[in-house]
DNA sequence: GTCTATATATTGATAGAC
DNA sequence: GTCTATCAATATATAGAC
């Protein structure tokens, strides 16, 4: 089980970095110095923040320079262009997002291994809820700028953990089901805490909508993926 | 049961119609007469395309028009204003799209009753994909215009039936879990496919990601939410 | 490295001819 | 009702002083 290391492709890349004079620092999207290192992650966080928000579209530069409290050319010092920010975060992102799946180990327990991967999921949910919006955002454009990634990379990661998971399934240790809309139902499920944040706090009003949501929706979530709705026949 | 109306605020709503000498038609936002409502469906069936893929800030007059077939000064003669148009499709939006959850029959037999939800759910994901994701988009970016009906008639209609569900679980019907969760994770779950449609196909490939995908959802959630992973025990 | 000033394009919206 | 022309505001990005 090889990490798949998920990378955007930047035309730039090719090229040997020595071929350019390079000036500006940002240019190759690699910090050289730890200062710029430290810029630019204060810039990412900000973009973040707004990019999760408004999309690629709906974001500015002047937003994203007001909340990392610096001025627009200043920011486009360290980025030369909004797309190189946008696509730094969004391969950042897809490397630490899918990390929970690559981790689904074939030779684990499987009710275990599932109830985990459920788990770890649904805490990226609650303590990185931005990256998850920036991908969903990026969904419901068409996902233009990462459909490679999903049709190749992605593609290939569910396809072993759907193998791995039917292997489960024939030796009798959980349910014969489709493996991959299982997969896109464990990814629905906690993902919605992130993306849908607003409107399952506003539902749960002020008594349930705390911090605790995320514990209850582990339990629900942990009955509904074992044992379904039904009840145990008397 | 009364079927909650679901409606957005509009300031100029409250003084009475009369008032303004309303040359332009689209003023009030409800059009006089055939070839007006035909102009404005037309409007609204581009704008759904537009906003529902670029979201509020992302989507811009123009792109509107020219998918319109027409000239940004004739469509703003319609919507004299952008966010008039976006105001409208939420409204018609949350309308239909809240029907199947107020349909729930607390008279109806348990299952039948939440298998039908779920059908209807992900039926709407596979018809009304745009609609969905013209959602999607609103909660992404905090549901700005549309947390106040969020937090009221929202929440009333899940309250009432959550209530229903808690009494089919009183009665044995069904398992004793979470019924907000329990809301939650079908509308994750069936929503999934039109929000993440790009995604959902690229995973499938070509063999899968045609249309028998939706049949294929179908069959998974029934059995999901009926019998979970668990496999029969011997 | 950071700033002010500015070039250039796009945006939402309006004026007014027809 | 529809068009061309255009305004004021905002957008990305650059120039050049310090």
């Amino acid at each position: 089980m090889p990490p798949i290391k998920v990378k955007m492709l930047d035309k730039d890349e090719a090229k040997p970095a020595a071929e350019t004079g390079a000036k500006k620092p940002a240019k190759a999207g690699r910090p050289r110095t730890r200062i710029q290192r430290e810029k630019q992650d204060v810039i990412l966080e900000a973009a973040l923040d707004v990019f999760s928000r408004e999309g690629f579209r709906g974001a500015t530069i002047d937003q994203i320079a007001e909340a990392a409290g610096m001025s627009k050319p200043n920011l486009l010092y360290y980025f030369p262009r909004k797309e190189e920010i946008y696509k730094r975060l969004m391969t950042e992102m897809l490397d630490v997002w899918l990390a929970p799946l690559r981790d689904i180990d074939s030779d684990g327990d499987p009710v275990p291994e599932i109830r985990s991967y459920i788990r770890r999921k649904l805490e990226m949910s609650r303590d990185f809820p931005r990256q998850s919006r920036l991908f969903a955002n990026e969904m419901l454009q068409g996902a233009p700028r990462i459909i490679d990634v999903l049709s190749t990379d992605l593609k290939g990661l569910v396809d072993e953990k759907a193998k791995v998971l039917e292997s489960w399934m024939e030796r009798g240790k959980i349910r014969r089901t489709d493996p991959y809309h299982l997969i896109f139902s464990i990814w629905a499920t906690t993902q919605h805490y992130a993306d849908f944040d607003v409107q399952v706090r506003a539902v749960l009003g002020k008594g349930r909508g705390g911090e605790g949501r995320f514990e209850d929706a582990a339990r629900f979530l942990e009955t509904l993926f074992l044992y379904g709705l039904l009840p145990k026949q008397p």
